[in-house]
DNA sequence: GCAAGGTC
């Protein structure tokens, strides 16, 4: 029997879609890379008798990059990531072993199907699938067609039956379209990025950035956030006049009105209305006029609605609420969350969603009303073919899902059921008064029918906004008349949901990526989230921005996006050629590029005004190896060391603290050492600042201090202060930390693992001979006579920290996860003898120190 | 270390 292969893009619709076509009679089963399943069933395909073998992706397989010699940044000049630096595809998550796991489940299949989201990237991956399991298929009909498209607008029975009785082939050209757009914002991207962060470090100390990003997505969005902020700064408040009159008619009838002409901005023309209306005593009624009106109940949700309302009213930012959302989602408790849909498919069972909703004691009431009355017909929305709306899918409580989550899902279900209500129906009356010869109104609305608002309260109508019934003619008493001056307010900064929608406006990003923009706006210390999650630009946002306009406007005007998708799109149409539009694009931003680097003053000296340069921050700390003057310690982030004579800045380590080390001196550059520590619980190391960027040795790397130091006989170095092999982690060494004492402690000089031992001794040191069963270097210990706890009257011992009997109590070696030789498969300390014996120096067992050091220094020095 | 786009 043959085999037809399907593919969907997630895991979810290959569930979904495989039950649809096989009327539930498929069997499942987990795929073996852990996230994808593999559903089969017997059908007719084409005339015959077929076994089809469904599975989906997790969204790309493939992403694209350059070459790995193009991603070192010290040496590729960022304009050659325009044309010369070559790309390749690679797996977009290796963990997922996507590549393998389709291989080895297409081997020998005879048809494909696929069932990608319809949409270029569900195109564009199709071709990633096809490139995977082409090898592999069944190649033996070499004049019959084998691969086949699937085209569905949603996920319903009919539409997925029809797809599968209309296959069509994969659309190559919009596929290139995804690829096209993929390498221009690769190579755009990357260059800008690059360019301005290598620029820009080092050369401002109060710059907290270590990495200024741009994108055709992400610069946009932080233009809007800084246009927002130039209307406030430019914002000049203008002072206006108000008529405000209070009238009233017996004991409780008052109402203020409204002036017709609003306000005046002149105060003179305030005060010469103000005294035709002061010349009458009353307000005659005009005319009455009543309105019935209705507050429309919701479209069906969407992703960027909810993200919008999720901002505003639950004060949940993007990025968190997907999160929650897809938390909801993948335990089942909402549809998939990830939609640009708003109109409910036609077979959607509305009633059996809300029934499920009948016993929630927050909208119970409402439910039941909808149930037994008859549920209204859902407002036509847009179907964007790719999922339904966001609906909740079973009942459910407070408690089961956490605070955010039950928000969030509470906010879904309210809009659910709100979809399927009535419209809130009001009066609007509006009375017109004349007073003198001014005319002021006065408007309320009257509560008809709650509708959706019901469920939505937040939405309804207020008791407060009521007006008393009068009629034509009625005369008010004028109880008083007064001019009030105001002042125009300047805008507030944008909303979080504002910006989601200027960016959905100007086709920005997309419902998943929108909030990735935003999130790498905030993390990239542009914008900070202020209360009412208010976008505030940082003076490094605004900089930038500012930059931009003086340089290019286009670089960051939400143009710059959509003025390439539409190259992209002819492309996809089939109107352009792939190369000459990649061509002709590159083009144009690697000209834009050069001129931004040729005028990339004009950006600098916007920066000169809000950070201060490197040389005049920062406080002396340690001497530089090459001028022998002092460098000054920067400890704002990223932390560093600045020397003013070389113009030179050396990176540190992040996250501790920096002090001088004694003013002792690296023996390769004659740089002072610094000491790093990570607080006073954690473990310390001195660093060579020079080293700590260029690594001396062949076998170091970058970001490496002197306890990885492999200097055969610097007494910093790894070689000197190395104990023995890491009892938790697989390469490190316990490093004896020489400045721990009186609490002295060894610590792993590559993970976490910290080991005190010897408190309160007087003297610790390193030996230079190992240890005869571990090859630990043996450790000598002194101890004041008062205090010593050795046995007998001694005061000095040596040993190995993990093997000497003297030394078991006074080493803190209760980690349950020992991996040291002599604690390994269940042997008692002193029986491990010979274990380590026999192996060879420098291999795994024997951590350190080569017992020839003359060999060592040979292979240190070839 | 960088983009934006899928999705887990």
């Amino acid at each position: 029997m043959k085999t037809v292969f399907m593919v969907a893009e997630k895991p979810s619709l290959a569930q979904s879609i495989s039950k649809i076509l096989s009327r539930g009679s498929c069997t499942s089963r987990k795929g073996f890379n852990g996230a994808c399943s593999i559903h089969e069933y017997s059908g007719g395909f084409s005339g015959q008798n077929v076994r089809f073998k469904m599975t989906s992706v997790c969204g790309h397989v493939m992403t694209l990059d350059f070459i790995g010699k193009y991603n070192n940044w010290d040496k590729v000049d960022p304009a050659e990531l325009f044309s010369k630096a070559p790309t390749e595809k690679k797996e977009a998550n290796p963990k997922l072993n996507m590549v393998k796991f389709l291989q080895a489940e297409a081997r020998g299949c005879d048809y494909v199907v696929l069932w990608l989201d319809c949409d270029k990237e569900g195109e564009n991956i199709c071709f990633e699938v096809l490139e995977a399991i082409m090898p592999v298929l069944n190649k033996s009909y070499a004049n019959e067609k084998t691969i086949f498209r699937a085209k569905f607008s949603s996920i319903t029975d009919t539409d997925i039956c029809n797809a599968m009785n209309r296959l069509g082939e994969p659309n190559r050209n919009e596929a290139l379209s995804v690829d096209a757009r993929q390498e221009l914002d690769l190579r755009i991207g990357c260059a800008f990025t690059r360019f301005q962060t290598k620029y820009f470090q080092g050369k401002y100390g109060n710059l907290d950035s270590s990495l200024i990003s741009f994108g055709p997505c992400q610069t946009p969005t932080l233009g809007f956030c800084v246009e927002r902020h130039d209307k406030i700064q430019s914002f000049k408040p203008e002072p206006y006049w108000i008529i405000q009159a209070k009238v009233s008619k017996g004991k409780d009838l008052a109402l203020t009105l409204d002036w017709d002409r609003v306000r005046v901005f002149d105060r003179e023309v305030g005060q010469m209305f103000l005294n035709i209306v002061k010349t009458a005593r009353e307000a005659k009624v005009e005319s009455v006029i009543k309105k019935e009106k209705a507050k429309q109940r919701p479209l069906a949700l969407n992703t960027v609605e909810m993200l919008r309302v999720a901002s505003s009213a639950l004060g949940m930012g993007p990025q968190h609420t997907m999160q929650v959302a897809e938390r909801l989602y993948t335990q089942g408790y909402i549809s998939y969350p990830r939609t640009e849909t708003t109109h409910y498919p036609e077979n959607f069972d509305l009633k059996a969603a809300l029934r499920q909703q009948a016993n929630n004691p927050f909208w119970s009431e409402s439910v039941k009303a909808l149930l037994s009355e008859g549920i209204n017909r859902p407002r036509k929305g847009n179907d964007a073919g790719d999922h339904p709306p966001i609906t909740p899918m079973r009942s459910a409580t407070e408690s089961e899902l956490g605070s955010d989550g039950w928000r969030l899902y509470e906010y879904i279900t309210r809009h659910f059921i709100a979809t399927v209500s009535y419209d809130c129906k009001y009066l609007q009356t509006s009375i017109a008064f004349s007073i003198s010869s001014e005319n002021f109104t006065c408007t309320g609305k009257t509560l008809l029918s709650a509708g959706f608002t019901e469920v939505m309260p937040w939405q309804s109508i207020a008791k407060e906004e009521s007006l008393p019934s009068c009629e034509r003619g009625e005369v008010f008493v004028l109880d008083e008349v007064k001019l009030l001056e105001k002042q125009t307010n300047p805008p507030d900064y944008l909303t979080e949901a504002e910006l989601i929608s200027l960016m959905e406006k100007h086709g920005i990003g997309t419902d998943a990526s929108i909030p990735v923009h935003i999130n790498n706006i905030c993390q990239r210390n542009y914008v900070t989230v202020e209360s009412g999650r208010r976008l505030k630009p940082t003076n490094l946002g605004i900089v930038l921005v500012h930059g931009y306009y003086k340089i290019d406007a286009e670089l960051v005007l939400p143009t710059i996006r959509s003025a390439v998708e539409k190259q992209l799109n002819l492309i996809a149409q089939g109107k352009a050629n792939f190369k000459q539009v990649l061509q002709f694009t590159l083009d144009i931003f690697k000209r834009k590029f050069h001129y931004f680097v040729d005028s990339i003053a004009g950006l600098d000296e916007l920066m000169e005004v809000s950070f201060s340069p490197i040389a005049a921050t920062g406080k002396p700390l340690s001497r530089c190896g090459k001028c022998h003057r002092f460098m000054k310690y920067i400890q704002a982030k990223p932390s560093r060391l600045h020397c003013s004579h070389c113009d030179e800045t050396y990176s540190l380590p992040q996250n501790g603290a920096i002090k001088l080390y004694k003013e002792l001196r690296c023996p390769l550059d004659e740089f002072e050492l610094v000491l790093w520590s990570s607080g006073s619980r954690g473990k310390s190391y001195p660093l060579c600042p020079y080293c700590y960027s260029n690594p001396p040795f062949r076998d170091m790397k970058k970001g490496m201090g002197c306890n990885e130091c492999t200097h055969p006989t610097c007494q910093h170095s790894l070689n000197n202060l190395g104990i023995g092999q890491c009892v938790e982690c697989e390469h490190g060494v316990m490093t004896f930390d020489t400045t721990s004492g009186p609490k002295w402690k060894m610590a792993c000089n590559k993970c976490n693992v910290v080991v005190h031992f010897f408190e309160n001794a007087h003297k610790v040191r390193v030996s230079s001979d190992c240890c005869e069963s571990c090859e630990a270097s043996l450790v000598i210990v002194d101890f004041n006579k008062a205090k010593s706890p050795l046995p007998g009257d001694e005061t000095q011992h040596t040993g190995c920290v993990f093997c000497d009997p003297v030394f078991q109590d006074l080493v803190e070696l209760k980690h349950a996860a020992m991996k040291h030789p002599m604690h390994r498969g269940g042997q008692g300390r002193r029986q491990g003898r010979g274990r380590g014996r026999g192996r060879r120096p420098g291999g795994r067992g024997g951590l350190k120190k080569p017992k020839d050091k003359m060999a060592a220094l040979a292979a240190y020095f070839v």
